[in-house]
RNA sequence: UCCCUGGUAGCUCAAUUGGCAGAGUAGGUGGCUGUUAACCACUUGGUUGUUGGUUCGAGUCCAACCCGGGGAGCCA
């Protein structure tokens, strides 16, 4: 008889079921247990009476340890008493792996012990639940790259020198006397990707070396970057807070269930509207001056101005022009003000920070060159770089999604290091 | 790298001015009317992160070190 997975159970009732999976939690009474069977698309009630088993049989099913890996036979039945309206009654109990005293109790656990256990803490409710959010977030960005018309293009984990030139790499033997880096942007090589099939993106791992230790960093983490050809600040935008928009209503419509499990105050998914808030950095500085926030134009924004500035949208908030100084050598600067670059920032409402940073490329050969003689960069290193520039260059942008980041948002959680399923730290790196 | 904070039972935590190291939970045993983190009774469980110092006496005070957590900077 092929097994029911519990999330079919429902439309199974008054069948004869085969369930396989972990115990979950039992209570008993003198002639009853109850086991919450757990196997990863659900957890079910199951009855087991003393009548129906018999003394010995009843009392050895009261000691099976949590966690242990069994096989249910019964019947499915629809009952208001059940978590989740539907209970199995069993007729059949068989173990097919008894577990070990198992270390993650129901009660709260400390980080530093659920981080040494994640290969085990991946099995609890909101785990799954995160997990389950989080492969949305990624089904949603490539659907709705794909029905955009955009290409999944990977980009290399090797590189052979920094992206950007400002970020610390990890760095790797790469074979004989020479070293690779970890990359820590795909955007350099989706630029070369556009120009060969016009709109494209990838989504994979990326590698910061920096000792940052916030609930906002991971040293491995996964981004979403999309690049469009004959694209200026405006179409980035665009883009971004269409792309945003679709993942926030996907999750809604298809993981409801999951954001209850996490108890995420769903009004404030569902404020979240088009078109986005977009203020210029400019603007940003003086209203946070108006509201006793002394700020000087030039510096980057904080995480606590951050705070500030997507505190006053209920939506993400899209914040434009920075100063050129604080941007990446490959920003283009903005023809009307030499001192601003035309990037954007994408900060998540709820003090979430910023989750997108983008904006448009410098596509001008003898500025780039400029720019990277200014940020003391190799040209050798970015010869291939250039090259966009000599053979037909257009105007061009695009941005990075931190994946972990925006999960963690639209769940509500504390800390990234959930929303991935293995997280990789500053003096983290097991299991 | 800097600032703040913590390390006591498998886990989560308590321990007054320096004076016999405790509770809940998990595990074990027994009980219990279909339980909802079930409940009730009993019970096992300790090199108080490490090393050294002060003291009649240190979980508590001092020093160094080890390992975490939060934040800053940097970024997604």
């Amino acid at each position: 008889m092929a097994r029911t997975r519990v999330r079919d159970l429902p439309a199974a009732t008054g069948n004869e079921v085969v369930l396989q999976g972990w115990l979950y939690n039992r209570r008993s009474s003198k002639k009853m247990h109850f086991l919450q069977l757990r196997d990863g698309s659900g957890i079910v009630q199951c009855i087991v009476t003393k009548d129906d088993f018999g003394d010995d049989e009843f009392l050895k099913i009261g000691q099976i340890p949590y966690e242990s890996a069994i096989q249910l036979t019964g019947t499915a039945h629809g009952d208001d008493r059940a978590p989740g309206g539907v209970e199995v009654h069993i007729s059949g109990v068989e173990v097919i792996s008894r577990s070990e005293e198992y270390p993650i109790s129901k009660q709260d656990h400390g980080p530093d012990f659920l981080l040494s256990h994640r290969h085990l803490w991946l099995r609890s409710r909101k785990q799954v639940a995160l997990m389950r959010i989080r492969d949305e977030v990624i089904r949603a960005i490539r659907d709705s790259m794909h029905d955009r018309g955009f290409t999944c293009i990977d980009a290399p984990i090797f590189t052979p020198s920094s992206c950007e030139g400002t970020s610390t790499l990890f760095e790797v033997d790469y074979f004989d006397e020479e070293k690779a880096f970890l990359t820590q942007s795909g955007q350099l090589y989706m630029e070369a990707a556009a120009m060969a099939l016009g709109d494209v993106f990838c989504l994979g791992p990326t590698f910061r070396a920096e000792k940052s230790k916030t609930r906002r960093h991971l040293t491995e983490f996964w981004m979403f970057e999309p690049e469009m050809a004959f694209a200026d600040l405006d179409d980035v935008m665009n883009l971004a807070e269409q792309m945003l928009s679709t993942i926030v209503e996907r999750v809604l419509e298809n993981r409801l269930e999951d954001l209850e499990i996490l108890e995420r105050d769903i009004d404030k998914l569902k404020a979240v509207q088009l078109p986005f808030p977009r203020i210029s950095y400019d603007d940003a500085v003086k209203r946070m001056n108006e509201e006793g926030h002394s700020f000087e134009w030039g510096g980057d924004l904080g995480a606590p101005d951050e705070a500030i500035i997507s505190s006053w949208f209920p939506s993400p908030v899209m914040v434009h022009g920075y100063p050129e100084a604080v941007k990446a050598f490959y920003m283009k600067r903005d023809p009307d003000d030499p001192r601003v670059a035309r990037g954007v920032d994408v900060l998540a409402p709820e003090g979430y920070g910023e989750i997108i940073g983008g904006g448009q490329r410098e596509d001008d050969l003898e500025v780039l060159l400029e720019r990277i003689q200014q940020h003391q960069l190799s040209e050798e290193d970015f010869r291939w770089y250039l090259d966009l520039r000599r053979f037909g260059s257009v105007p061009h942008g695009g941005f990075g999604l931190g994946v972990e980041r925006t999960v963690c948002w639209l769940a509500g959680i504390e800390h990234v290091r959930e929303c991935i399923p293995f997280p990789r730290m500053l003096y983290r790196l097991y299991p």
